[in-house]
DNA sequence: ATTGTACATCGTACTGCGTACGATGATTTG
DNA sequence: CAAATCATCGTACGCAGTACGATGTACAAT
């Protein structure tokens, strides 16, 4: 698939229709017969169920009923297409008010919602967002999601780079979980069927007494998650690792 | 690009060429006129200087002086190839001795040995390794970054989790620095110049009322960082919150 | 020395991707 | 009603990984 990134088109245009501004000017010649939003709408349903690969301009044109070529008088290109579809989901994560808790509390839901995120659109995982999709989306978030570090005492620039680390931890999280969803899809074997087929060979070639940790640590672990990786122990341990590692920035409360 | 990913070949033939197991039996007809460490070679090199996505089956065998056809009788496929990629570059990491330093310091050593395989080798944080490549290189790897946790007082499991926790952290932020450097190459605009074309615009449908955090914050953390998206720090920032975060599962040394 | 077999090499071709280009026809403006 | 504009879409191009089969080489058996 190809490398994945937002921020790819030209940023006028792409910015336009983040925002949905339409060109003015006189609307001669035939209406559209679709709508961008029911374009966005069906690229993310098709990344939904099928992975951001099966989202090609035909099958997304085909999902609309038009040509594919047609959707080019939606959307620039599909470069445009990911940064509407990443904004798009952004706008209907939850936001509720949860000023009366503690941050910790808060930091931890924020990290949920954007698990949640990502376990309803796991294709979100894989998207390189260097150069985000600034649209009304992302700006909702943004600020809700700073306003889980409220009352912290954490200066602006601190702040920002609190949530980029929480964010990049749940983000690294979801992709490995993605990961191995798509090698479960795309691979002939699942991940019992892949350890067991190596194990035995694997025992052949392994000299314990060149690689004592290893083997031990090794074999404690696959048994500790049934040979298979388990991702939600990895989630669980790392999170309660992030907020420890944020605590010593954050004075604790006055009892 | 392809979602690259690692364990996608047969696990069989795999492991054989992980550990350089050639078939026995009768040697008839000609012999090969390259060796599969040239090969191998070649890749990672073509990888190091152009990136995963311009190593194709047609560049990587004009690269060795072959028909790209001819590839395959060194490696069943692209798959397999990338495995032997990765293990390569694990093996030829440093393993200096550090039985000496307190714990601290061998983790963040540990943390700066993998942000320099990813410095050298850029391509190496897009892979997936879900299904790793259980070669000689992995295993002195894992064998070796174990031993930073000795000491500490970690179980089996828990060391194997811290040490998961902390790779994970310096890979996703060699991607984060991976994707910046792509986009810089892919794209027709460098990053400042892409902030630059959007923040006028941004400036016209962006509310501050509406965003009041969002404005303030985020014009702090730009001019923190130069409009651009600045990888070392976030890096910096990240890797003592990963330390913090794992002080809290072990006990302080006697002094 | 000769022959048969196994194997390295490689040319051709297939499918599927994003999308450039240009033809067609529908709709609105003058 | 004519002219201008624009949505729609068929065709085609370059590039990816690699399946298939032809060609020729080097060794084993005779």
């Amino acid at each position: 698939m190809p490398n994945h990134r937002t921020g790819a088109g030209d940023p006028a245009h792409t910015l336009r229709l983040l925002w949905r501004q339409p060109d003015e000017g006189p609307r001669r010649g035939p209406r559209q017969g679709r709508t961008l939003d029911e374009i966005v709408t069906a690229a993310i349903e098709l990344a939904d169920a099928e992975g951001l690969d099966a989202v090609t301009m035909r099958a997304l044109a085909q999902a609309v009923g038009v040509a594919p070529m047609t959707l080019y008088t939606y959307v620039p290109g599909k470069a445009e297409l990911l940064d509407l579809m990443l904004d798009a989901i952004y706008a209907q994560m939850p936001r509720p008010d949860r000023s009366g808790q503690p941050w910790r509390a808060r930091v931890a839901a924020l990290a949920r919602d954007n698990r949640d995120l990502f376990t309803a659109h796991p294709w979100a995982a894989e998207v390189a967002t260097g150069r985000p999709p600034l649209g009304p989306g992302l700006m909702a978030k943004y600020e809700h999601e700073l306003r889980a570090f409220d009352g912290t005492g954490l200066d602006d620039v601190t702040r920002d780079a609190a949530l980029t680390y929480v964010l990049d931890f749940v983000r690294a999280a979801a992709r490995s979980a993605a990961d191995a969803r798509s090698a479960r899809q795309d691979s002939a074997w699942t991940d019992e069927q892949w350890w067991a087929a190596n194990a035995p060979l694997l025992a052949q070639v392994l000299d314990e007494r060149r690689y004592p940790t290893a083997v031990r640590v090794g074999a404690a672990a696959g048994a500790a998650q049934n040979a298979a990786y388990h991702p939600d122990q990895a989630y669980e341990f790392g999170l309660a690792r992030v907020l420890d590692g944020l605590a010593t920035l954050i004075p604790p409360p006055e009892v």
